[in-house]
DNA sequence: CAGAGGTACAGGTATATACCTGTAATTGCC
DNA sequence: GGCAATTACAGGTATATACCTGTACCTCTG
């Protein structure tokens, strides 16, 4: 604990300076990359509810439904009951489709100039590492598996 | 624009669930990792101004301001007026301290589990390929080189 | 020394993020 | 079919993060 070389505070602080990297790229369009992350992930898998958009971006349900929200009141999406009627459908608007293709040459950009910060080989590398990093905790600990719920 | 594979998208992706792991580590201790980041941080170089711990963790003065009142009002950490009447300078407590000496085991333990999951030579590479993105712009606008600073 | 300009914060506002608790809708099992 | 358990969200609360604006304080220059 003397140098504290942290891995995770290493991950954020570039976490940090990458977004703010990719943040003014997108400043125009009045999108963050977390935002444009977002609008993409829908428009690929959309209509999609809630609950299987937050696992395949990894983000928790509650949180994703608050960022859903600020992008469905600057009508850049919608979202509608689905057939279960405790799911939302999220789709994109027309609105948020063409913020999108807008947003597409900014990003593109902005991926460029970090790529040129890490050469070819190391963002293969880092993408690497980083998958390794984002498997969620694949409940290693055997044992109580009996689980704390009832197998009668 | 078809597979929109984001280096920021991953990255800050990859820090959600390396959060996750610490946190989770640290549960008992009442801290986040980015609170014992700080804190040690804090740990590091006190007394120090709000400003230079800000520059020491890239982090918006602002932003760390707030993360400062979060652990003062938990007494970790004192802020007091510096000689510059401007500043206010950052100090651990006793409180502090000791709660620092008691989350090290646990943070250990949550580096070892990371470690884990990216082998020695990948955690070297990793950090490399991190330093490389964290760099905040330096200016790539030549032309105002005269330099804001002082050279007398 | 007095005013101009710069510096260091504090606080407003907005978003991202997560955990926890409620609530409504669905499913599963007699 | 009816009730128990589960599921999918919504909203409360708390923190992290950043940008912008205001304010007190410092510094430099005439």
């Amino acid at each position: 604990m003397d140098q504290f070389d942290c891995l995770c505070i290493r991950l954020r602080r570039a976490s940090r300076a990458l977004t703010r990297l990719y943040d003014e790229a997108l400043s125009e369009t009045g999108l963050n990359i977390a935002q444009l992350g977002l609008l993409f992930s829908v428009w690929q898998a959309q209509p999609i509810a809630i609950k299987a958009l937050a696992e395949k971006n990894q983000l928790d349900p509650s949180t994703l439904g608050r960022n859903l929200g600020v992008l469905e009141r600057r009508e850049l999406l919608t979202l509608s009951a689905g057939k279960d009627g405790r799911t939302r459908m999220v789709t994109l608007t027309q609105a948020g489709m063409g913020l999108l293709v807008r947003a597409a040459p900014l990003w593109e950009a902005a991926q460029t100039r970090a790529r040129e910060r890490l050469t070819a080989d190391g963002e293969r590398t880092l993408r690497a590492l980083l998958a390794l990093l984002e498997e969620d905790e694949p409940d290693l600990v055997a044992g109580s598996r009996e689980s704390p719920n009832e197998e009668s």
